[in-house]
DNA sequence: TTGATTAATACAAACGATTGCATTATTATC
DNA sequence: GATAATAATGCAATCGTTTGTATTAATCAA
């Protein structure tokens, strides 16, 4: 239907390999002729088609990413700090939104590998080791964003450094004089939920606080998962109710204001919460949310930066791990425990 | 590098045809050789590659989907109904965000154009026709969306009734007691900005409210926008100061919860902030924010239901344009006026 | 046995670009 | 004026699929 290169070729009388030539500004094409082709093309209105292009070329000029909820704010800032290094690059970016479901991401995954993607970030769920397996099958380069390398994987990645970014948040409620810490995880298999458990665990155990076992949570990601989990928290002995609680997300410690208002409690009086990630808008919460911010733009900077290889310079034959430092934002959803 | 389908046809001492035939399931291939296809396929990691498919084929399986700003927590939800749609007919998303650069559209356009998508959703900025032309012209099948269509515009289009929003939010404000209330716009070339003047025209002038131009402010989409215009406002003489005001969105309407705490103003005690969208998080600012909902997740889900023809069946021939109503969210953000 | 029918597979062209090599046209060199 | 060098263009193969049309093999009817 629409013009091809044959059609502009057929127009001048001329020859289709001169037209590509032309149209790529080759060095061996008379200007005259390139002149005639791209007055021509603009006339017939002739769109490169890019899949014949990939096809021969073997590129695609496009980058994969897979993230696991667009809906959690901490990702759009990445896939754009990701998107803006890419499209300086004259790359495109194929976004996967694989919603926390592990079959869904496995199907991306081979859809991406069926588009040929000249490369893949991914924020994976579930087991690694099948997705890096894949990767290294199927011979896409890849960067793991947002995952703690584990010491027998030997991968691009970037990641913040959730467990210091744990420990940071903790101190800080142990400061301000709490003991009955409680910790809202999502599932344990995530990186960053092992590294917010092991960063807890550290400042805990530092300060020798006894760990309560009924304090240690796991819910799913989302608002909801974190009210259910705060809900069972205060069905416990009045003297066992946890003081303040450390999320693994700003949106399911949403949940908790939701659960805390509920019980006619207030905030941070009655009970302190410390967010993580600090999306847009923690800070017009009510009260205003205390957070580890996470470097969420740099992330994806830093990933699609890795991914091109801009990295790669003298050293390029080994794989970097990047760790990026959170920051503590403290704002006024934690104060002191109230004494009960 | 990987595996074809011409290794698997080595392979096996069969023709590439029959291979072919034979994953496609085809009914002229015998049991047997396809079960010794798909197990060669199996061990040699066969992966189809969609490229050469879709170069052949003439359709890529991929609807393009270009917003102008991800960030904003307004279009993840749009995305993720129409992704949620798309998955279920086996179709994939190419996302891309305009970042409200018309340049960039632009040039999103033609990639997906030259990536021959099977379709386009598109939440247009800036001046709508040449986009309009652009598709017709590229014969690409697109739907509009959050775009109030014009007399004269004969497309697919999906959006939510801003004029409607507006007119009942600003009527809010009105029974709240409210006569100075102030309209902060974004740019007025895109239709959701239009409608939600006229919206407010039409509330203003039912109670026959004297309009004051300087109420009537335009600013950029982002959080800074809203908080430049509100600062500007607040600079007014102090019985011309508005006692409240109508934001295009809650992004914006965040800009002027700075800029009236920044003044050592309340809301919504001396000033009241209507947002639009209900973005998650309103529900937790401080104080809650009052807003009118869009219906994001629908609009989406409608966008690509629509794209795909899902609607089409009788009439099919004239384009539809569904309009969907949004509701307003009466939180704590605003209140009767101060007795100045 | 022979021709017709059916089942299973193979051949080859096509999709729309790119590119190494061959070819032709033009100019330079002696 | 013949040959070499250079400039500009054309030919044809290729990327990995799919599919219409042979082709071959197997089965059946008479």
């Amino acid at each position: 239907m629409g013009t091809r290169i044959k059609d502009i070729a057929r127009e001048l009388g001329i020859s289709e390999s001169t037209v590509s030539r032309a149209l790529s500004d080759h060095p061996k094409i008379s200007n005259s002729t390139k002149e005639e082709v791209r007055q021509a093309a603009n006339e017939l209105n002739y769109q490169p088609d890019l899949i014949a292009k990939s096809l021969k070329l073997k590129q695609t000029k496009t980058i994969g990413v897979i993230i696991s909820d667009i809906t959690n704010p901490f990702y759009p800032e990445i896939i754009k700090g990701a998107e803006d290094v890419a499209n300086k690059n004259s790359l495109n970016i194929f976004l996967c939104n694989s919603d926390y479901n592990r079959e869904r991401q496995q199907n991306y995954l081979k859809v991406l590998a069926g588009k040929r993607v000249d490369g893949i970030i991914i924020s994976p769920i579930g087991e690694k080791y099948e997705i890096i397996n894949f990767l290294i099958k199927n011979r896409i380069p890849f960067v793991l964003i947002d995952i703690k390398p584990a010491i027998k994987i030997e991968t691009d990645c970037v990641y913040a450094d959730t467990e210091y970014g744990a420990y940071i948040g903790v101190k800080h409620l142990i400061e301000l004089g709490h003991k009955k810490i409680a910790i809202i995880n999502g599932p344990i298999v995530n990186s960053p939920c092992k590294q917010l458990k092991s960063g807890y665990m550290k400042a805990i155990e530092e300060d020798k606080i006894p760990i309560n076992e009924k304090y240690l949570k796991e819910c799913n990601l989302k608002t909801e998962g974190g009210y259910r989990a705060v809900k069972e928290l205060l069905k416990l002995g009045k003297e066992e109710i946890p003081t303040a609680a450390i999320f693994i997300s700003d949106i399911t410690a949403i949940g908790a204001y939701d659960a805390i208002y509920e019980s006619n409690m207030k905030i941070p009086d009655d009970f302190s919460i410390l967010g993580y990630d600090d999306i847009p808008g923690a800070k017009y919460f009510f009260p205003p949310l205390t957070t580890v911010a996470q470097p969420k733009y740099e992330l994806g900077e830093t990933a699609m930066k890795l991914l091109i290889g801009e990295f790669a310079s003298a050293d390029n034959w080994k794989h970097k791990q990047i760790k990026i430092l959170p920051k503590l934002i403290i704002r006024s959803s934690t104060a002191k425990p109230p004494d009960r």
